[in-house]
DNA sequence: GCAAATTAATGATTTATTCAAG
DNA sequence: CTTGAATAAATCATTAATTTGC
C-alpha cells in the first residue's frame, strides 16, 4: 500500500456540482471551464484540472455505456418475446435473479424456485450456467434448516425467519455472551468514511 | 392484503443490544453474525435476520448523514462568516423556508424570490441542496402558467399542485428561467449555460 | 383533553457507486 | 475493460410523536 494516494477522492460537495453540472448538459468542458471549475470545486477539497477532465470524461463514457445495455437488454427481451411467448427467457432469468446485488436473506424453498426456473426456462446460456453454479456453491456450505444466501433481483422474497426455534441453544443465554460476538475493530474505510 | 403489522418494531432491549453492538464499532455483520444477533434478540421479541440487517444499514448511514450535514453546517458558516459578514446565513433561511407546522402556498413569484434567496445567501450546504432539487424537480413537470407550491416543516420538501386560475400573478410567468439559476456562483452558472 | 392533521423517525427496498479479481 | 461482490446512497412506506383546533 502506497502511503499516500495519488488519487483524487471528491468530496461530496464536488460531486454534487459535477453531478449538476453533467445533469444540465455539460459534456466536454473546454480548457477555461475546466480551469473555472476546477477553482471553484478547489474550495472544497483539493483537486486538480485533469481530475475535472478525467471526471467528464468517465462519467459521459459509463452513462453511454449503461445506456447501451439498456437498451440492447430491451430490444433483446422483445425478441425472445416474440420468439418464445409464452417460455421463461434466459433474460427473464436474468432480470429475476441478476439485475443488481444486494444483500439478501433467502430461504431454501426460493431456492428450489429458482433451480425450477433455470430448469423450466430451458436455456443453457454461460450466464445461467455460471448461476447456478454460484447457487450451488453458496448452498452447500449453508444449513440445511436455514440458509443464508447471496441474492439479487427485483422479486419480492422470502427471509429467513424465527430463528428462534433453531437455536434453542440461545434462549437461555443472556446478555453476557454478546462478549462472544466477534466485533471488528473499524476498518480503514470505516474511519474514512465517518470521518468526512 | 394483511391489515396487521408487518414491519418490526424493536423493543427497548433489542434496541439497546444493536446499539451497544454498533456502538462497540460492529458495522457490517456478517451472515453468521447476524444469524447469532438474530438469534439473541428473538429472546426479547418476534425479529427477523433481515431486520437486524437492515437495522445496521440504516444505522450507519444515518449516522454519517448526521455526522456529514453537522460538519458541513459548521464548515459552512465559518465559511459564510469569513466571505460575506453580512449576508443571510442557511440558518436565516431555514428560518425563513422552514417554519414549523405550517403549510403554505407560494406563487411562481415567490418561487423565483426563494431561488434569489438561496443565491444569495451562497450557501451550499445538503439541506438546500436539496431544496434546490426539490424545485426544481416539482418545477419541471408544471404548467408553464400558474403554479402552487406547498411547503412542509423542517424537511423542506415542497409539494406543487395545480389549482386552477387562482393566481393571475403567475399567469405570464414561465419555468424555464428557474434553470437558469447558477448553481453556486455566476462564474459557473455562465459555463453551463453557454455549453448546454 | 381529545381527535384529526401533520411532522419526524425509522424500517424496508431499490438504485448507484466503489472496489478488486480475472 | 468487464464483471461480480460489497457497500453506500436514495427512496419508499409505515409507525411514533407532535401539534392544532375544537
Amino acid at each position: 500500500m502506497s502511503p499516500r494516494s495519488t488519487r483524487w477522492c471528491p468530496t461530496p460537495e464536488q460531486l454534487m456540482i459535477l453531478q449538476e453540472l453533467y445533469r444540465r448538459g455539460l459534456r466536454n468542458p473546454n480548457a477555461s471551464q475546466i480551469q473555472n471549475i476546477t477553482a471553484h470545486l478547489s474550495f472544497y477539497g483539493k483537486i486538480q484540472g485533469k481530475s475535472v477532465f478525467y471526471w467528464f470524461q468517465n462519467h459521459k463514457a459509463r452513462d453511454r455505456q449503461k445506456l447501451r445495455k439498456k437498451l440492447a437488454k430491451e430490444l433483446h427481451q422483445q425478441q425472445l418475446l416474440q420468439q418464445h411467448p409464452h417460455q421463461p427467457t434466459p433474460s427473464a432469468f436474468h432480470q429475476y435473479f441478476n439485475c443488481y446485488s444486494t444483500h439478501r436473506f433467502y430461504a431454501q424453498d426460493k431456492l428450489d424456485e429458482w433451480y425450477k426456473f433455470i430448469q423450466g426456462s430451458g436455456a443453457c446460456g454461460e450466464a445461467l450456467e455460471g448461476m447456478v453454479k454460484q447457487i450451488r456453491r453458496r448452498a452447500d456450505d449453508l444449513p440445511k434448516d436455514q440458509c443464508l444466501i447471496r441474492s439479487y433481483g427485483h422479486d419480492s422474497m422470502m427471509i429467513v425467519d424465527d430463528v428462534g426455534p433453531t437455536f434453542p441453544c440461545c434462549r437461555n443465554r443472556n446478555l453476557e455472551t454478546l462478549e462472544l460476538f466477534p466485533l471488528r475493530s473499524p476498518t480503514l474505510k470505516d474511519q474514512e468514511a465517518t470521518a468526512v
